[in-house]
DNA sequence: ATCCGCCTCCGCCGGACGGGGGAGGGCGGC
DNA sequence: GCCGCCCTCCCCCGTCCGGCGGAGGCGGAT
């Protein structure tokens, strides 16, 4: 059986404990080669220019810059860029959905064994259409869409206002606002004119529109 | 170097001329060890239940029932349920989506050529970890909330009543919508009117509501 | 002690909205 | 030809809404 190029793979993470004990691990396999290392996200991208490597296994916490916008400049400004396995510790890190955004093939939790590591860089390399490609990034986008950064208003919106609008999305009269939040009438048109004035919208419907929008619904 | 137990597979693929290529190439793998097949989502499950396979390659187009309820029934019922990993043939299909919120922990095209697949069923047999867990659930969770099946009051709407409510859902009032239409304040007014009744809505905030939550304003 | 923000309410007004009922024209199908 | 659907527009009316201006109480910050 003939040995084929082994897969060439530059790690970049911060601390110098993890990249030597990836090292480790991956040395150990005759079909992975480590070309290069690097300490910060500014590092990674000139070391990935220069070497080329198939893989890079990228830290997402990383100074200068993050292995988020390292990523994306890499993917961005290489003709063949290698594929990128973002390595994180929680699963549900709001890093997962940027990493997928940026173009990351893949993600790793520092928590994976060594079989798992050598498995997945083995996966990556060779895949050009395995686990979650271009479906997930869709998701990933839609993910952005659906949890925009919130506006400024939200914030300036006192609790009372805050429930006012919820009811409001709900599709409620002032009227039945009134009687579900146990106040009066008068006192929902008050706090509905100042929902209105801070989101700066002009009628009840564009209010809730903003909410939408907004993501206040899921949130805020 | 001690030989682990081997990783037990099961087939499920309605053809059986990919049944057997499926099998050659994992057969080939001295790690891996196909167990059973089925032909049917129904087959699949009940095999399933007997084998207790590490890992199902399930196909989603199948008689009776599809993978994707073979998977949600397999991870239903069973304690120590396998990984399954769902076989598809376009990576943006919406089975995609379906096979992720069944609980799938991972999909294959049926291009995938064979390295790619026995990597595959390597990983994900031993991979509590790996590319994609929980995450990616949600995404495709939030991906069902954004895309609901949409309601029948959609098809009823007449095309004149949807240009109304795209423009209801910007907030506009009836006189502007005027306008923008090029008609009447009046005809708005009529077609308004049959929204709020094909909606089943009272006004046009709750219409505009109904309309963000049938995803009436990303399709139909 | 004072001020400010928030919550609570009041009255008045004009405009927008929604319900009801009707009507004419165009267009395609039976 | 006729029926049904759609689009267009009309009047009347009651209600809800939003704008304006004002006010009292209360609690926290300075």
């Amino acid at each position: 059986m003939t040995r084929p190029a082994p897969v060439r793979v530059v790690l970049a993470d911060d601390e110098r404990m993890v990249r030597t004990a990836l090292r480790a691990i991956l040395s150990a396999e005759p079909d992975l080669e480590v070309v290069g290392e690097a300490a910060t996200g500014a590092e990674a991208v000139s070391v990935v220019r220069d070497l080329r490597p198939d893989v890079v296994l990228m830290d997402v916490r990383m100074p200068e810059i993050d292995g988020i916008r390292a990523t994306e400049q890499i993917l961005a400004t290489l003709d063949e860029p290698p594929r990128i396995v973002v390595v994180t510790t929680f699963e549900n890190d709001s890093y997962v959905y940027d990493a997928l955004r940026a173009g990351a093939s893949g993600f790793l939790l520092k928590r994976a064994d060594a079989d798992a590591l050598v498995q997945a860089v083995r996966l990556v390399a060779r895949s050009d259409s395995l686990l979650f490609p271009a479906a997930v990034r869709t998701l990933a986008t839609e993910h952005a869409r659906a949890h925009p950064a919130p506006p400024e208003w939200v914030a300036k919106l006192t609790g009372r206002e805050r429930e006012v609008l919820r009811h409001m999305a709900q599709g409620l009269t002032n009227a039945e606002i009134a009687r579900r939040m146990e106040v009066g009438p008068a006192t929902v048109k008050s706090h509905v004119a100042a929902v209105l004035a801070k989101t700066g919208t002009r009628d009840r419907t564009q209010a809730v529109i903003a909410a939408y929008e907004a993501g206040f619904l899921n949130a805020g």
